[in-house]
DNA sequence: TAATTAGTTGGTTGCCACAACATACTAATT
DNA sequence: AATTAGTATGTTGTGGCAACCAACTAATTA
């Protein structure tokens, strides 16, 4: 799928109609004229580009809004519900699915428990058949459709919509932008999890609009999204972002990676880690409360019973969790130096704990890092927690309608 | 300096422009017929850019092209004597310029030696001189002047064109683009030594138009271009693209890095590296040539005497290229994982000695890549060895005109 | 052999649709 | 009356399209 790179005038349509409707929606409720200032945009394009927009009812006129003299201005809003969109996320153990309206808001989730082992026809028969609530759900509301975005834990061909392989499932080859167009109709997505992680949160999260920034994911791996210059770089073949697999100097001998290799970062700062820390000092019997939260619930030790405990002041579980964000901050110094990124956000299941984590990350972040912007980094945790990358599947719909309004199709299903 | 996303008219007939520009500059000579055909415009639309560029002095029709039946075509190539440009290179012990055409033609190249202690004024007015002599040259052969580029080792605001730092030299804010523009009255350009580098590559070098490749730059250190997707990334403010300082796994314990922290990649596979280990084996007495060149040249151990000793078949020279090219590969194999590159260019003067680093580089490569493209990505030398930052001060200059035909200036100085 | 005709390809011209823009206007408020 | 928001109208300039002209080769014919 080369794209063109020659321009004519449908592409300037296009994108001052992207601009508009992008700025629209960071900045809503908001003027047409406020609009032209903000974009340089001539005051009667402006008036243009937004009757083209209503006219496809992405935006909303919502009453005026007068400050001081001088006629009031028509205030513009982004449509909810020009349509609904569905999320489905493929997970190592579930697949989830959720309908949100236009601008997130969710509608309806589910959710079904699975294993690694289970054969992909199987899963996928689950995810249709949870496909086929929302999109009831949606017929119920009386909404249109607008499309369907689909992350999974692997390598993802975007333009054709494979996933290519999937290490942790061992899935390969799986046409999934075929099969879900194929039952439903719908404008089809699908993203790599990590990658539509890091357009949620460019979208809808706490780096909202932010044009450089690498998305961590942090939870039995560590992997990237790569979101720079205002674009996610993907790499050659959709791999890149494999940030977890470059080592740090830590321990001697250095730990072997399940990759292989030796010394990899995410052996040192994922979350089997913190429990490896933190099972060590439960052995050489230190003072702990952890013991007993593992008898009461009756469960192995987990992240959030080590948070938990960390909450209730518990020495081993807050200094277990410093050891592991000083790792984690190695990394992040690691980052900094390749990409000098404006943000980093933490995001996956360790984002839940960051605020014990990322104390010790900045130091090491600061103390690794080169140059005297590393510690002006900022390190941020992810909005949306274990849900990103299904929130990401709507991102990467919603992005879509964003950058190319004339395109969008609606449909009653 | 931010740019306007909006898009207008002028804003398309500067892409084309540039499409059809460039389209020439990598398949001189070619007919507009061909160019259309290969750019997807219309034949009217490129007779109508030809016809700009033509009257922009930046292309000339030169004879005809007769291949089978049909009218023949006229062949448009880059008009070398649009005007000539001046790179200048500062480094960190000398300061060179130099004077080419359009295509990048040498004309005239000069280089003073100089010393990391020199004070910025005294350097840069011997740089200023050598510029003086360019011009001179420029107009003895009636030609106008296009720009200058200029390469500098350090953090550089390409925007306002200030060395911000320059850790070898120890210089900071000097600003570059103010001082030659006011001297020489020509657009000038000022960027990094590795990005400069970089860009040499993509419009003169190996690379020719690769979109994704990473370019290291190996000498003293490791420093690296990042060219991902077509564009240079330089980061928030400037600093990207310092991958010389993540860690690899070598041994324990891990060397010390002059930049404070332990086990650096560049610490292991830079050029005094090479010269250690080298050295290492002759304090042990092993069998060698090199001390013999030592004492025939009456100088110390340098990476050209390694290289000669290794062409002719010195095992010590080989095996410590080869260790060396092995820590390089580790390197190599984090570059892949984080940016699943197309390519991966070598340069600087480690690059004179790549046919002995890179097969052991390629093999640690595929060893410690995660991915089956792992070993796909191709590793190539540098077409211009020491020389990239100095061409790169000339690609900058022509890549801006490359960009953007609309505002060459032309000068007779 | 020379002239003629058909076919092919390169490149230009004139027209059109449509983009943003500048200007002058109306609308609604203080 | 002043100020700000938004619209209507006309201008400029873009690329696309289709018809056209230009320059050649190949085949045919006298």
């Amino acid at each position: 799928m080369s794209k063109k790179r020659t321009a004519d005038q449908a592409f300037v349509r296009k994108v001052n109609l992207s601009v508009v409707l992008r700025h629209i929606h960071i900045a809503s409720p908001v003027s047409r004229a406020q609009i032209a200032m903000a974009t340089g945009l001539n005051k009667s394009t402006v008036s243009s580009l937004v009757d083209d927009l209503l006219k496809r009812d992405l935006i909303l006129e919502s009453g005026t809004n007068s400050v001081g003299t001088g006629r009031p201005a028509t205030l513009l809003k982004i449509n909810p519900n020009v349509g609904y969109i569905i999320g489905v996320q493929f997970g190592v153990d579930f697949v989830a699915v959720i309908l949100t309206d236009f601008l997130g808001k969710i509608q309806l989730r589910k959710r079904i428990e699975s294993s690694p082992t289970e054969l992909p026809d199987h899963v996928i028969k689950q995810a249709l058949s949870l496909v086929s609530e929302a999109i009831d759900t949606c017929k119920n509301n009386q909404q249109k459709m607008l499309g369907i975005g689909i992350s999974a834990p692997g390598i993802v061909d975007i333009d054709q919509g494979v996933l290519m392989y999937a290490p942790n499932l061992q899935w390969r080859n799986i046409p999934l932008k075929k099969i879900f167009s194929e039952y439903t109709e719908l404008k089809t997505f699908v993203d790599n999890d990590a990658n539509a992680a890091a357009i949620a949160e460019y979208l809808f999260g706490t780096t909202r609009l932010s044009k450089d920034f690498i998305f961590v994911f942090a939870g039995v791996g560590i992997g990237g999204g790569l979101f720079l210059n205002g674009n996610l770089h993907r790499g050659k073949n959709g791999y890149a972002g494999e940030i977890g697999h470059s080592p740090i100097i830590a321990d001697y001998p250095p730990l072997k990676c399940h990759c292989g290799n030796c010394g990899c970062w995410e052996t040192y700062a994922n979350q089997d880690s913190i429990l490896y820390r933190v099972q060590t000092c439960l052995d050489k019997q230190q003072n702990s409360i952890l013991p007993e939260l593992i008898s009461e619930k009756n469960a192995p030790l987990s992240i959030s019973m080590v948070k938990q405990a960390a909450d209730l002041n518990d020495k081993v579980a807050i200094a277990s969790l410093a050891e592991a964000g000083a790792a984690l901050g190695q990394g992040f110094a690691c980052i900094i130096n390749i990409f000098n990124p404006e943000k980093i956000i933490l995001g996956g299941p360790l984002a839940s704990i960051g605020d014990y984590l990322l104390p010790s990350s900045k130091e090491k972040m600061t103390q690794y890092s080169l140059n005297e912007y590393g510690s002006e980094v900022q390190v941020l945790l992810s909005s949306f927690g274990t849900d990103a990358s299904l929130i990401g599947g709507i991102a990467i719909v919603v992005d879509d309608i964003l950058s190319n309004p004339l395109q969008v199709e609606r449909r009653w299903s």
